[in-house]
DNA sequence: GCTTACTCTATTAAATCGATAGGGTAATAA
DNA sequence: TTATTACCCTATCGATTTAATAGAGTAAGC
């Protein structure tokens, strides 16, 4: 049997999944779940989601960057969901948010790079397990979609 | 169509996996291909890695405190593992090198945390969907051990 | 007893994250 | 037209972590 004695020392400081990949999924879910397009104001999902609204603010933006929301200025304006939720996959909103899935550059399928320590990828033992990791988290956000997501 | 645009500023600035972790499982698989039991030294591993060895010697010693290698002093010494690379589990690895397994405190087997911002995890979009990851991470880890690594 | 090689502590620079502040601008209603 | 509302953008901050380095200490073996 094997000691965790060594690493007490990690209450959750490597948290791999950033907040503003958190916040953005859950203003997404809130946003799909309101159902019809007409504009939510980004109060009140900073309010209904314990976000801060400045910090929503800037995610928001990225979202309505890449096209996957849209907003409409002045009174009665907010954001709005552009698509269905059952068209918007999760491998979309994770690449917006988060950048790559992969755990390591040298496997991943969108933002890859090599390793300047590893003289061969085909060699390589972590390339090789974290190739594994990507495919299989790759699946699970393809077969979720944000409407998948709303409760 | 989605554009990436606003994300080309990636250049894999968050790597999920820790230069610890992978320097950590290089190691082991080189000690894995060693067969036998005999002490490796820091400096052998270092140079045939391409990692420094001051580094590799604070991961080695982590590695030893939590039962996986076992060390020699004075000539002739060096690192060793102590089981069957074929008994040990990924899991295992990678809770001691990386820590938490899972994106998410609120989703973690061994380093659960509540989210402070989250009222309900049940009805969580995040919780939900990050669930899903953690199970498909983990059974990646439960089926390989260290003898699959060995090229 | 001397060499070798592991062990430990402390420190460093760089980078990132999350958050905040404050001002600017555009669209809408009255 | 004007006031209001709400989106848009830039800059900055401290806290934290990572990766690496330096240097001194200690134990085992020949």
């Amino acid at each position: 049997m094997l000691s965790l004695i060594a690493n007490v020392n990690f209450p959750y400081l490597r948290c791999m999944l950033s907040k503003k990949t958190k916040y953005g999924l859950k203003a997404l879910t809130f946003l799909a779940a309101q159902k019809g397009r007409s504009p939510v104001q980004i109060s009140e999902i900073a309010k209904h989601e314990n976000i801060s609204q400045k910090f929503l603010e800037s995610i928001l933006l990225t979202l309505r960057k890449t096209g996957l929301l849209g907003s409409k200025k002045g009174k009665g304006g907010g954001y709005y969901l552009i698509k269905e939720p059952k068209d918007i996959p999760m491998t979309t909103v994770m690449r917006v948010l988060e950048g790559p899935i992969a755990m390591v550059p040298c496997v991943s399928l969108n933002f890859y790079e090599k390793c300047d320590d590893c003289p061969d990828e085909a060699s390589c033992s972590v390339h090789k397990l974290m190739l594994q990791v990507r495919d299989s988290t790759l699946e699970v956000f393809r077969n979720n979609t944000l409407a998948d997501l709303v409760p």
